[in-house]
DNA sequence: TCTGGGGTCCTAGGACCC
DNA sequence: TCTGGGGTCCTAGGACCC
C-alpha cells in the first residue's frame, strides 16, 4: 500500500534521521523531507537558499599521520597495516598505490606488488587523537557538522555568509588550510546538493581536490558515473544490478521506483532516489552514542585448544566490559562471533535479564556462549574469536550505576567485582589497554 | 591474493502476549 | 474448538562502510 507519490517520504528519512542526536535549526524549506525534500531546494524556490551539503574526506588519512611525526617518510611507498600473516592493508600511500596495493588487500599481496614498501602497524589511538583535532577543525568554521569515521565528515553549508553564492567554498577552503596547516593533512571536499553526491565527488576529485556541483546539478553529475560508487551499493548489489543491466547510476535513475522496490525491495527504492539525486538526508550535529562495542581477534595460525579458546575469549570480554565502563554504558546483549578454518562464520548470542557492565558477568556470558558452539564441533580449527556486548542502556551518569549495578547478585560479591575492575581500570588507564592480560591459566590442551 | 577490526542497518523466523 | 492477526522481543545471518 505504500505506493505513490509520498512514499518517498518513508525512505527519504533515511539513516541519519534515526540517531539521539539533536536536529539542527534548518530553514523550514530545508527540513520538511516527507513534503519533498532535497528536489525542492533549488534557486529560486520561495526564497529559500539553495541546499549546499559538503562531505570532508581526509586523504590517505593513517599514512598521512604517521608522515606527520616522521617526516622521512615523505615521497616512500607506505602501508599502514597489520604485518601478520593473516593481515591486511589498512592504508596505502598514493605511492604504493602505484604499485598496486589498496586498502583492505592481505598485506602478503601488497608486499609482493610493493615490495619497498614501509609497513607501519595501526596506532589507533593516534588516528583518535589526529581525528579529534580534524573535527574540532572543522567545528570552528562551520556549526552543523556531522562525522561520519574518524577520516570523513559531512557538513550544512546552507546559506552560510549570508547567503552568498561564494560562501560555501570559502568556508570549506579555509577548512582545508587549516588542516593542512595544523595537522598536515590534505582534505578533499565535495559541496553538492546531498550527502550521497557530496560523497562520491570527494571521493572523485581525491587528492587534495575542491569540487563544488552547482545548486540542481546533483543527477547529473552522477549519471555518467558506475553504480558501484553510490554508498550502500556494494560489490553484491552492484552484481544483481549489472544482471539487471544497471552499469551506471544513469542506468537506475532510468528505471522506475516501482520496478527497482519490486526487484530489490526497501534498496530498491532508496537506489531510485539516491540515483536521481534526491537525498534529503539532513547533517544532523554532533554523533549517536555507540549501539554495540566489540572486540575481535584473528589467530597467525588456527587453534584447536579448548582452553585457548577460553582464555582468548576471557580477554576479549575483559576488553569489552572496560570499554562499557569507560563509556557508563551497560549492556544486555552479550554476542559471540567465531569463524571456523573455512571462512564460515556463526555468532551466538543471550540476553541477560539484568545490565551488566562488570567483567566477570560479561566474560561468563561469553564463556557460556563459547562452550556451547565447541561443545557441537569438538576439535574443529578456529580462526578468529569475538566478543560483542549490544542492547546497551542510554549512557547513565557514574552515581547513577554504582546505585544500581549488579541488581541480581549478592551485595559482597558485587562489590568485590567493582573493586577489581577499577583496580585493573586504573592500570589500564596509566599503563594503555595492552598492560593487563587476565589471569587466566595459559596450560595448553 | 586466501580474505583485519570496529561498526551500522536490514531481513526473517519463532516465541509470546493480547 | 482450531483458528485469527498484530506487536514486540530474541536470535542468526548477511551486506555494507571506513
Amino acid at each position: 500500500m505504500a505506493t505513490g507519490p509520498d512514499q518517498r517520504a518513508g525512505g527519504a528519512a533515511g539513516r541519519g534521521d534515526r540517531g539521539a542526536a539533536p536536529r539542527p535549526a534548518l530553514p523550514a524549506c530545508l527540513t520538511s523531507a516527507a513534503s519533498g525534500g532535497a528536489d525542492r531546494a533549488v534557486p529560486g524556490d520561495r526564497g529559500c537558499p539553495p541546499r549546499r551539503i559538503a562531505h570532508f574526506d581526509l586523504d590517505q588519512f593513517f599514512v598521512a599521520v604517521e608522515r606527520a611525526r616522521d617526516p622521512s617518510l615523505a615521497g616512500k611507498p607506505v602501508i599502514v597495516g597489520y604485518p601478520g600473516p593473516r593481515g591486511v592493508v589498512s592504508t596505502a600511500s598514493y605511492e604504493a598505490r602505484a604499485f598496486g596495493a589498496h586498502s583492505a588487500q592481505p598485506m602478503a599481496e601488497a608486499l609482493r606488488r610493493c615490495p619497498q614498501a614501509v609497513v607501519i602497524a595501526p596506532q589507533r589511538r593516534r588516528y583518535q587523537a589526529a581525528s579529534e583535532q580534524f573535527h574540532r577543525i572543522l567545528s570552528a568554521h562551520v556549526p552543523i557538522v556531522q562525522p561520519g569515521g574518524l577520516d570523513e565528515a559531512y557538513a550544512d553549508l546552507t546559506g552560510v555568509e549570508a547567503g552568498d553564492p561564494e560562501g560555501p567554498r570559502r568556508v570549506a577552503e579555509g577548512v582545508r588550510s587549516d588542516v593542512s596547516d595544523q595537522i598536515q593533512v590534505r582534505v578533499s571536499v565535495c559541496i553538492a546538493g546531498g550527502r550521497t553526491t557530496a560523497k562520491v565527488g570527494s571521493d572523485k576529485v581525491k587528492p587534495d581536490g575542491l569540487l563544488e556541483i552547482p545548486p540542481g546539478g546533483d543527477a547529473a553529475f552522477l549519471a555518467p558515473l558506475p553504480i558501484r560508487v553510490l554508498p550502500s551499493v556494494g560489490p553484491q548489489f552492484a552484481g544483481q544490478l549489472k544482471r539487471a543491466g544497471v552499469e551506471t547510476i544513469g542506468d537506475a535513475a532510468a528505471l522506475s521506483k516501482q520496478w527497482l522496490a519490486e526487484q530489490f525491495g526497501r534498496r530498491g527504492i532508496v537506489l531510485s532516489d539516491r540515483a536521481r539525486g534526491v537525498d534529503p538526508t539532513p547533517v544532523t550535529g554532533g554523533s549517536a552514542p555507540a549501539k554495540q562495542v566489540s572486540r575481535e581477534t584473528t589467530f597467525d595460525a588456527d587453534i584447536t585448544a579448548k582452553s585457548h579458546m577460553r582464555q582468548v575469549v576471557g580477554q576479549l570480554a575483559a576488553s569489552v566490559a572496560a570499554d562499557l565502563r569507560s563509556g557508563g554504558r551497560r549492556a544486555r546483549t552479550i554476542t559471540l562471533k567465531l569463524r571456523w578454518s573455512d571462512f564460515s562464520t556463526i555468532t551466538r548470542s543471550q540476553t541477560l535479564p539484568q545490565p551488566v557492565y562488570d567483567t566477570e558477568a560479561v566474560a561468563a556470558a561469553a564463556d557460556r556462549l563459547l562452550r556451547r558452539v565447541i561443545a557441537g564441533a569438538p576439535g574443529r580449527a578456529v580462526r578468529l574469536l569475538g566478543i560483542s556486548a549490544g542492547n546497551l542502556e542510554t549512557p547513565l551518569r557514574q552515581l547513577e550505576m554504582e546505585s544500581i549495578s549488579g541488581a541480581d547478585r549478592s551485595d559482597r560479591q558485587r562489590r568485590r567485582a567493582e573493586r577489581r575492575d577499577a583496580a585493573l581500570d586504573a592500570i589500564r588507564r596509566r599503563f594503555g589497554p595492552r598492560a593487563l592480560r587476565r589471569g587466566l591459566a595459559r596450560e595448553e590442551d
